[in-house]
Formats: C-alpha cells, structure tokens, sequence
DNA sequence: CGGATTTGACCAGCGC
DNA sequence: GCGCTGGTCAAATCCG
C-alpha cells in the first residue's frame, strides 16, 4: 500500500484542520512565540543588555571604525559599500551582517506589499526577518545606549557630544522604527490569526454544507435503490416535511444530527436547507450532533409506543422531535432494527481509579443504584444533566475481580454542545451506538469500523479497544488499565510517545479520556463526515478504494476523527502522529511495529451478531475469535 | 431552600 | 405464568 503516504496526505491535512482548527491555531502560536522573542529582544535591546552588550559594541566599534562613522553606516546602508571600512576582517565581518541586511531589506519590502495578500508564509518570513533584524539591529542600539547613557562608563560620556547627540536622535529614531515595526508585524500577526481563525470557519461551513450536499447526493441513489421498496410510497410522503429532500435512513443521521442542532438552536428550522445552514453555521456542530441517534431513539419510541420516561423527556418533545423526524424514517421496520440496536448501543471504559467516578467533563446525576447480579459492588446509574432531556446515561461499577477498576458504561447521546473536557465521553457515546448499528447491519462496515478504529487507537493508547455486538448489548470496551506504563510498548524511533497515566481520575484531562473521544470521534464521523469522505476516498489508496464504502468511510472517518479527537487537545497531539501512523503504517510496516502486533480478529456469533476483537499485545482478556477478518 | 443523593418500589424483558 | 434481573422513577433524605 504504498499510496498510504497519499491517504494520510490527502486526509490527514483536512480533517485536521476541518475539525479542529487548534493545530493551525498553534500556527498563530508560533508567530506569537516570535513576537515574544521579538518583545523580548527589543526590551532586552532597549533595557536589559544595553549595560553590558554596549562595552561589545564600543569594543567592536573602537576596532573596526570611529564611532561616529559606524552606526550610520550599520543602520543606514550597506557596510560593503561603505568606503570607510579600514580593513578585509571588518569588511569581512560586516559583510555578513550586510548580506543579512540586504536580503532582509528586500524581503521586508516583499512582506509590505505582499503583506496584505499573503498569509503565511509572508508572515512566518517577516517574523523571521523581524527577528533577525531586530537582532541585528538591537545590536546597533546597545551601541547607541552607550554612548547615550551615562550609566555604562565615563568614556562614553567623554565623548563628543555633537555626535552623541546625533546619535542618540538616531538611536531614539531607530527604536521608534523597531516599535513601529514590531507594533506593525503584531498588527498582521493579529490580523492574519484573524484571517486564519475565519478561513477555518469559512472552511468548516464549507465542508458541513459539502457533507450536506453529498449526503443528499447519495440519499439520491439510495432512493433509486429502495424505490422499489414497497414502502415507498410512505417514504416519499415522509419526505414531504423535510422541503422535498431525500433523507434515507442511512443519511438520516446526518440529517437528524443537524436537526437537532437546529433544534437546540432554531426550534422552527426544518428544511435541509435550514439544517445545513444550522451545521455551517454552528462550528461546535460536532457535539451536537451525536443526537443523532437520540433522535433515532426518540422515533423510534413514539413508534413502539412503549416510551420509557427517559426517551420521552419533556425537553425532547419540546424539541420537536417527532413532527421533525419520524417522517424521514423508512419505515417502522428499520426503524425498530435501527432503534433496537442504538438503543442497547454502550461504551465501556474500564479504568483504574480510586475515585467513586470518574471525571469526563460531563454533569452527572445519579439516579438509581442496584445490586448488580454476580457483583457485590453496587452499579450506580447517572444521567447527564448538562441539559435538560439528554439522553446519555453511564452506569459506573468496580470490578468485581479487581475492585480498583472502575467501570464506566456510556449509553446515549448528548443533545448539547459540550465542554472539551467532556469531548472524550461526549463523542464515544455519541457513536457507539451508531458504529454498533452499522456492525450489527453491516458486519464489514463494522468491523472495519473495529478494525480501524483499533489500528488508530492502539498503536497510541495500547489499550484494549474490544467491539462486541453480542447480546445482550452490543458494547464497545475500552480497557484501559491493561498499559499502565507506557513505555511497556515498544514504538519505531521518532515517534511520539503518549503518556498514559494510571490511573486517570479525571479522565477528561488524561489521554485516556481521549481514546474514547477518538474511538468515539471516528464512529460519529462516519455518518457526520461520510459524504465528505467519499470525495476524500476518490483520492485514497487502491486498497482502499477496494473496500466498500462504508469501510472506507470508516477508514477515513477514523483519519478524521482521530485528527480531529486529538486536535481537541494540544497535550495529545503527539497521539496524532501515531494515529495517522497507524494509518499509514499498513503501507509501511516498518513505521508501526505495533500495528503489526495488533491482531484484529472478527467472530460471527450464533445470532449473527459481530464480535471484532482487537489486541495490540499478548493480553490474555482479549476474545478470541474464530477466524481471522480479512478485508473484503 | 434548591439541588443532589439515596433507596425502595415499579416496570419491562427474558428465560424457564 | 412466574421469577429473576436490569433499569428507572420518585419520594425521602442529605447537603451546601
């Protein structure tokens, strides 16, 4: 697989920087951190090393040329044209500092004209000439403080005071023209992080309006497909409500994610059009949108008519719900299948933890708490009380074997944007549920999903990420006490490695919070970011484009999600690193030896339902299944 | 006093 | 149909 490199070229870049703009925010960062140094600089030009640095200066000057000849010459012109110049070491030395000069001089004027237009690069070379020139030219003023002050020696004093005069006009000239200078480059380093943070935006409408239209785009073909579906006819009266747009089941989620963001936000948008104006113009959309199965739950009780309380929460009928969606349905048959499968969707995060529950970031009320059979620790149920009417639940309970295990089981979606801190929790959640649907109708899609979602963990986290879709609820496993000690696993040289402490108390700050998140991330991006990936996949290996569809979306949507999970914490960006090489190091064994290790097993239990087991080391917890899973 | 927690009761699903 | 179990509700209680 050579073309690998191309996928994480292609993929990588845009999913980075559509999801989470905090990497190109560290672009500013870095600017900033120049400004900085300048800021430094030029006080340390101005006030701190003008004591010292000047007896340098007055020692250089004394031997190069008089004084009053040398800063003109320094500040103004070039030394090299300078016919003053005593001897070829001078000459020599300066001439250094003269082609620096020049070639700064020239790039300065390019970054003015340029300034303007161009963003980056013309940025990073003004920062970077700025340094410099500030450099050298904190140099001159040193020299200039000098002989100006009186604080230094009684020598610079004894000088003559014309030209002390003279040069301290110049002196105070050229720190008035550093400071417009430095004050220019913050203004356009302002400025561009204002360009760039707005691009971002722009380009984030951009991609959730382009998800949007190949979301509807596909859903054409899909109705082609099922326009032989008896249920037809329902479907297309379903789709009346929606302005006429054609929202299947598959893109449903799409669609109700968006209209959940609407709905937390404009309760009266219905149409597509209002949803993708909603998505572009909610850049937060991503925590939203996990509603999407809380929207397929919903519908579905008000179509089973059993409604337990939770589903049928006042806020969810406040919303809307069911005048919104339930038409966009198929029909009552997949929605059953779908709503049956999301329903018992869960996520499992085992963690070593002292504490009575984990932190994810995420309010919680407990609500019950039972005796679970075959565990003298209690199971405490919790519900998400960030919002009113969210769905998500956990239920948290030791470990009966190893009481210092706490086991965290997500069940739900969350309705409202979320905090970064509950981003971990928050988007495992709010995929399981859709990953385990599509593994449970779709066993390649899932194990796919399985497969490289553990190929992207893995290779960072060394947890055990195990996806069973076995009854009785179809689970996702995050085992994250198996690795305590990072450095346990072997990675290639060069490559990051990612801290992984033990136990996580508040996992919501520990990387371990964040294998949820890009577990979860990359399940809830398959059907948020699906119909953007398939334009990605145009340009993704030939393995890849040998696998169906969903697989590579889920491939690319584990890209993307990882990218996008890790972006969303700047302490974890080596993991991004990993992530992608993960990705890439099917094509380049060498690069990730732990990839190579990570056997990913796939099961088709008696009831047909997937079991994917991952294991990235010997751990003995890990299922075994009953064949290999090779790649359709 | 309001919100969170506790805890017994209730309900649904499932297996026998 | 019955019992078991998981899950939730809601009144009582606790706590800041």
């Amino acid at each position: 697989m050579a073309e690998g490199s191309g996928l994480s070229i292609d993929l990588d870049p845009n999913s980075f920087f559509l999801h989470k703009p905090t990497v190109l925010n560290s672009f500013p960062d870095d600017t900033k951190d120049n400004n900085i140094i300048n800021n430094k600089n030029s006080k340390r030009s101005s006030k701190v090393f003008s004591p010292t640095t000047p007896l340098m200066d007055a020692t250089t000057a004394s031997r190069s040329s008089p004084p009053t000849i040398q800063f003109p010459v320094n500040l103004n012109c070039s030394l090299d044209q300078h016919p003053s110049l005593p001897s070829d070491d001078h000459k020599r030395t300066v001439i250094g500092e003269m082609d620096f000069f020049a070639q700064k001089n020239n790039k300065r004027v390019d970054s003015d004209e340029d300034g303007d237009a161009n963003p980056i690069h013309t940025s990073d070379a003004d920062v970077k000439d700025s340094t410099e020139r500030t450099a050298l030219e904190l140099n001159v003023n040193t020299g200039l403080n000098l002989l100006t002050t009186n604080t230094t020696s009684d020598q610079s004093t004894v000088d003559d005071g014309i030209s002390s005069n003279l040069e301290d006009k110049r002196a105070k000239n050229e720190l008035a023209v550093l400071q417009a200078e430095l004050e220019r480059m913050m203004a356009e380093n302002q400025r561009l992080r204002d360009t760039l943070s707005q691009v971002t935006s722009n380009y984030n409408a951009v991609q959730m309006h382009l998800v949007t239209l190949m979301q509807q785009q596909h859903d054409g073909k899909a109705e082609k497909a099922e326009e032989q579906d008896p249920m037809m006819e329902e479907k297309s009266e379903q789709k009346k409500p929606n302005g006429g747009v054609i929202v299947p089941r598959q893109f449903m989620d799409l669609g109700l994610a968006a209209a959940a963001a609407a709905d937390a936000d404009e309760p009266s948008l219905s149409s597509s059009e209002g949803r993708s104006h909603d998505r572009s113009g909610s850049p937060n959309n991503n925590t939203e949108v996990a509603s999407k199965e809380f929207g397929l739950r919903k519908s579905g009780n008000s179509e089973e008519g059993r409604g337990t309380g939770r589903e049928d929460s006042p806020d969810q009928g406040s919303q809307g719900w069911g005048a919104n969606k339930v038409p966009r349905f198929n029909s009552s048959k997949n929605v059953d299948q779908t709503e049956a499968t999301m329903r018992k969707a869960r996520v499992s995060v085992r963690a070593r933890s002292e504490a009575p529950m984990i932190t994810d970031g995420c309010q919680w009320r407990k609500y019950g708490q039972k005796m679970a059979k075959g565990n003298p620790c209690p199971r405490a149920y919790y519900r998400c009380t960030m919002a009113a009417g969210c769905p998500v639940r956990k239920q948290v309970q030791r470990c009966a074997e190893d009481r210092t295990i706490l086991i965290t089981t997500y069940e739900g979606n969350h309705n409202h944007p979320l905090p970064p801190a509950a981003m971990a929790m928050a988007s495992t959640t709010s995929s399981a549920a859709r990953m385990l649907l599509s593994g449970s109708m779709s066993s390649a899609d899932g194990l796919m999903n399985s497969n490289f979602l553990t190929r992207t963990l893995l290779p960072c986290s060394s947890s055990m990420a195990t996806i069973s879709a076995s009854a009785p609820f179809p689970t996702v496993t995050l085992d994250l006490t198996q690795t305590p000690n990072p450095l346990q696993f072997p990675r290639p040289p060069g490559q990051f490695q990612v801290p992984f402490p033990n136990p996580p108390h508040n996992l919501a700050n520990s990387p371990a919070a964040l294998l949820p998140q890009i577990f979860g991330q990359a399940l809830y991006n398959q059907s948020k970011f699906s119909g953007l990936q398939m334009s990605q996949d145009m340009e993704q290996p030939q393995s890849v484009h040998q696998l169906p569809q969903g697989q590579q979306n889920s491939l690319a949507d584990t890209v993307s999600a990882a990218t996008a999970a890790i972006a969303a914490d700047p302490n974890f960006t080596a993991a991004l690193a990993v992530a992608i090489t993960s990705i890439i190091g099917s094509s380049h064994p060498n690069n990730v030896p732990n990839n190579n290790a990570t056997n990913f097993t796939s099961a088709t239990n008696s009831s047909g339902n997937v079991t994917t087991t991952s294991n990235s080391n010997s751990n003995a917890n890990n299922k075994i299944s009953n064949s290999s899973f090779a790649a359709n």
